[in-house]
DNA sequence: CTGTTAGCGCTTTCAT
DNA sequence: ATGAAAGCGCTAACAG
């Protein structure tokens, strides 16, 4: 492994020279500074990610946490994360599981966006409160380092499932938690007798593209999530900058298909 | 932050010591060793992750590397990556798009399994090339740090595919690259008058959940995404641990709807 | 069984 | 403009 200071020797030059070179410091001449890296790039050098972490305390990356890694819903999510932490020089990894928990508090992350329930309330405010920026999108909670983007607002989230049963003349309605429960709720129903959108009804939250191919096609909530995901990882970047941030929602909307019918238009 | 330095002070000892009593070593008396792990927990230690990485120059991380992050495949596929990794004390990170080219060389990781074409050939030969243990999930490559997990066999893969097209007799068929294309392809063909299963025949690869709820039912090739992750975990534990492994292959098999039809029963 | 010590590779003051 | 040197937090000889 080829190292600084193998540089510096084969260069002629002081170990700190090389790294004020490698890091673009206009303390060097310019043409020490192409010496040095036509150098380093000829021993192929690769700077190491933990000798760098190490000495200046933070890794420049940032955790995302997911109970699974499946479902539709975390394509847009992560994209929408992303894009902005790029943007502002952070990379971002993608983490699941037990094991994942160790990241924050070891360093090995600036910063957390969590959507994982097996992360306990008490546990990430025990982060928070060792001085850890999180944001969390499945929960509620009120710290310092601590911020929150959920789901749905007055305009639109839980009045319109409201408004959807307020307005429900039908016998039976089901609010299923998301589009992959009303999924597997569709296939339940199959070959019973009972009809969807008629005998029983079916509303979903996430609006997957499956939703549009089911019989009856599937009414859902729907929201931007990569929007979500970019408020999110905004948030974040904020909260490590030191700047205060309020806490916001995302805009949901109804998006009417077979599976309910209502006395008036939604 | 609390280092072992701040343990050593408090508890009246050394810093290897410490070190000892925290990674169980039998070096220490049992009674040193509580009174150690003791005051760590009261202090709220936790080790640091670039110093413990520098030191030891591994991070016990793999990553995983894929094209996006969006797709019905990859939950499957990670699942069962992860599922063998955690057992043997390796964790897992999800990585996507340009920045997460410099993980592997960084040495944030320990290993790689790409399923990425952004990664080229030669950038993954040269990662091997320096020592970096890869498994490749996405092309053939031969070098003694990199294997891969191919999907298809003379039993199934390929070989369904052209028994399909062979035994086929319509006019026009589609061999889609993955059902994610064939459902684009349903949908331009929607209001075409053009009909799937009658006047264009259609196959897809992958049968995600969506490819059952499709009319006509979409024939694709299915595998175990699952096997197919867990036999890339373990190829790359092996190489890990200094152990020549074989090449190997996922099975596939062809699931049949009605967006073709054969002459034959296939 | 415990302590001393020498780094891992890098950044960054401070001196020259 | 460059170099010397300290030290980030940890592990692991080696010495006692």
């Amino acid at each position: 492994m080829v190292s600084i200071k193998d540089i510096a020797r084969k260069a002629g030059v002081s170990i700190s020279t090389v790294s004020y070179a490698l890091n673009g410091s206009d303390k060097v001449t310019p043409e020490t500074c192409a010496r040095i890296l036509a150098i380093a790039k000829e021993m192929n050098y690769v700077p190491n990610a933990a000798a760098r972490n190490l000495k200046k305390r933070e890794t420049r990356i940032i955790g995302v946490f997911l109970t699974d890694f499946s479902g539709d819903v975390y394509g847009d999510l992560l994209y929408g994360i992303k894009e902005i932490m790029n943007r502002k020089g952070y990379d971002l990894i993608v983490c699941s599981g037990k094991q994942s928990h160790r990241m924050l508090p070891e360093r090995m992350i600036d910063g957390a966006i969590v959507l994982d329930q097996t992360f306990s309330s008490e546990e990430l405010l025990q982060y928070a409160e060792r001085g850890h920026k999180i944001i969390v999108l499945d929960r509620e909670l009120n710290h310092p380092n601590v911020n929150q983007v959920l789901l749905g607002n007055k305009a639109g989230g839980e009045q319109a499932a409201e408004r959807v049963l307020s307005e429900f003349k039908g016998t039976t309605a089901v609010f299923c938690l998301n589009d992959e429960m009303a999924v597997g709720f569709y296939n339940r129903m199959a070959g019973t007798g009972l009809e969807i959108g008629r005998d029983i009804h079916v509303i979903g939250f996430d609006n997957i593209e499956l939703a549009h191919y089911l019989q009856p096609r599937l009414s859902t909530i729907d929201y931007s999530k990569r929007k979500w995901g970019a408020v999110a990882a905004g948030q974040l970047l904020d909260i490590l900058a030191g700047q205060p941030v309020e806490n916001e929602r995302i805009y949901v909307t109804l998006v009417k298909g077979d599976s309910i019918r209502l006395t008036r238009q939604a």
